[in-house]
DNA sequence: TTGTAAGCGTTATCAG
DNA sequence: CTGATAACGCTTACAA
């Protein structure tokens, strides 16, 4: 591969000489500049990004670590973080954390961006923390980590799910399940605690055995659903704490002969794509993907530009009512 | 941010014991490595990959060109890549080849990772071209271009549009319309030249009524459903160039009234994942995304291997029958 | 076993 | 306006 040294000599001028030429810096006389193009042109010339990086130590791209790098969930995020940060003329490289110790964190160890932004609760905190750096400033989505250089754009979980909860309440459900995500997420912490507070608002109290176990895949819903089947045993409702969950859930129960949502309704979260095909249509709470990935470009900007123990940012959710909550039909039980 | 030079000036030893003990080379007295460790402990330094790129002349990464970035559509291609990638040791970033002028192909020029997988027919040929180098290899997806160091994984469009077509022949549709894409797209080139052949060979000809202009998108489907709805005239039945079109023409079709597949019939192609929920089923063309994937990093492998010239790898595909393309009911009209 | 020094391909400072 | 030269942070002969 052809280096700057190669166009200097071919040119007959220095490597200096060339840089300045080929950066369109002023002071180069047109007839030379002429001459180094022309070299470049002949050797297909590429300057090379690395060498370029180290030496002026920025890249002007920053990385964004997603759960799983797939899913229209996340196809308004990137559009959000992208058109923040092409505004900036900077790039955006994506990689997934997926594995039990994701390579991704490679890339937020070894400064190969020149920030991050973070959608996992995979990565350890204390190498968030180690890593965070007024040069490389990390931005957490739907997650906290206390530290100078790292903020965090999150979304009420709490709230969001006790209005879900609420909803479910108004439509005259009594028995009322929850559908978690593993345990030690805070995602579906907060929402447990919503679901929490909005029956508990209502005088009643959360039975464990109307907590289900689910693990944020559509598998872990369906297997939900043949365990309640087998059980015998149906709530009225079922808030899942994503919609994946909810529509395995639902396949599940209709394959049990289950009416959805004559027989039991659902509620999910996120409102993926997904939830707008499938019959019944999903009640579900939708996060702001596109603002959350704006806002995030945003604050990871402010970061760059040195400001420092920025506040988080909570953005409203939005709950969206279609088919499968609807009010209950009075039944004579 | 600490470098090597303040671990080596807090152990009191010399850079280059410090880059042995830390990259656990043998010849490192314990004693020493303990102190040096220490020292890089204390100091929380994280050594600076771009460096070590540039001084190694590689990157173990991987880049991964996508025309979106979102979309379950990749969700398979990336689990492929991945696979085989993660096992060489190998990480994987994507970037998407969106807008006009993509920033992405600065990553395809600057050698920011050690090859390149490529999924878009945005990215011109010639740049393609003088990118590839030995230590720079390209494998594109569904899309050839010369040279020695670039090699494709393919579907062959041509056959499985063939046979999609062929299906709604022997399942009793005459008048079968194409809803294609972007006319220079090569797939949906391909794909209109299987719906030709199959018509040809069932003695038909194509018709220049019945060839709708879309753009891939579920927007462009729905728009060739209301210039259809507006001037009167319908098909038996359409064959979609993609399953987001077919999708977004079948929701125009029924919000027109007309019932879909009674009334026309629809084939699709790609088979992503709303077209097992979308009603009625859609009968789609299954492209190998995992296999097409992880073939595309093999492939590349063996080109990073010092290996040149590969011939294209053409995949198979399946064609998926769903609801939306039943024998046709024989009516008395 | 450890240190010295060269070099990866750039950009930038400073003379000339 | 152009050319030496140092430096970015690291790895690796080679020497000690």
């Amino acid at each position: 591969m052809a280096t700057i040294k190669d166009v200097a000599k071919l040119a007959g001028v220095s490597i200096s000489t060339v840089s300045l030429a080929l950066n369109n810096q002023p002071h180069v006389r047109a007839e030379t500049k002429e001459k180094v193009l022309a070299a470049a042109r002949r050797l297909n010339y590429q300057p090379n990004g690395i060498a370029r990086d180290l030496k002026l130590s920025k890249t002007e791209t920053i990385g964004l670590i997603l759960p799983d790098l797939a899913g229209p969930f996340y196809s308004e995020l990137i559009r959000g973080i992208q058109d923040f940060t092409t505004a900036n003329h900077y790039d955006v490289v994506a990689m997934s954390a997926i594995g039990e110790r994701p390579k991704s964190i490679r890339y937020i160890q070894e400064k190969r961006t020149d920030g991050m932004i973070i959608m996992s609760q995979q990565i350890d905190a204390t190498l968030i923390r180690q890593a965070a750096r007024p040069d490389f400033p990390i931005v957490l989505l739907n997650r906290e980590v206390s530290s100078n250089h790292v903020t965090s754009v999150m979304i009420d979980n709490r709230k969001a799910a006790y209005e879900a909860v609420q909803l479910m309440i108004r439509q005259g459900y009594s028995e009322i399940a929850y559908l978690g995500g593993p345990e030690d997420a805070s995602d579906n912490r907060n929402r447990f605690y919503g679901y929490q507070a909005s029956l508990h608002e209502a005088g009643r109290t959360v039975e464990p055995k109307w907590c289900l176990q689910g693990d944020f895949t559509k598998e872990g819903g369906y297997g939900a659903a043949k365990r309640l089947l087998a059980e015998g045993m149906l709530p009225q409702a079922i808030f899942a704490a994503n919609d994946e969950m909810a529509i395995g859930l639902i396949e599940g129960l209709q394959q049990g002969g289950i009416g959805i949502p004559e027989e039991m309704a659902v509620v999910g979260f996120d409102d993926i794509q997904l939830a707008s095909y499938i019959r019944p249509t999903l009640t579900t709470v939708r996060q702001p993907m596109y603002q959350l990935g704006s806002t995030a470009a945003k604050l990871l900007f402010r970061l760059l530009d040195g400001e420092s123990n920025l506040d988080a940012v909570v953005l409203d959710t939005h709950l969206i009512e279609r088919d499968s909550c609807p009010p209950k039909a009075v039944t004579q039980s």
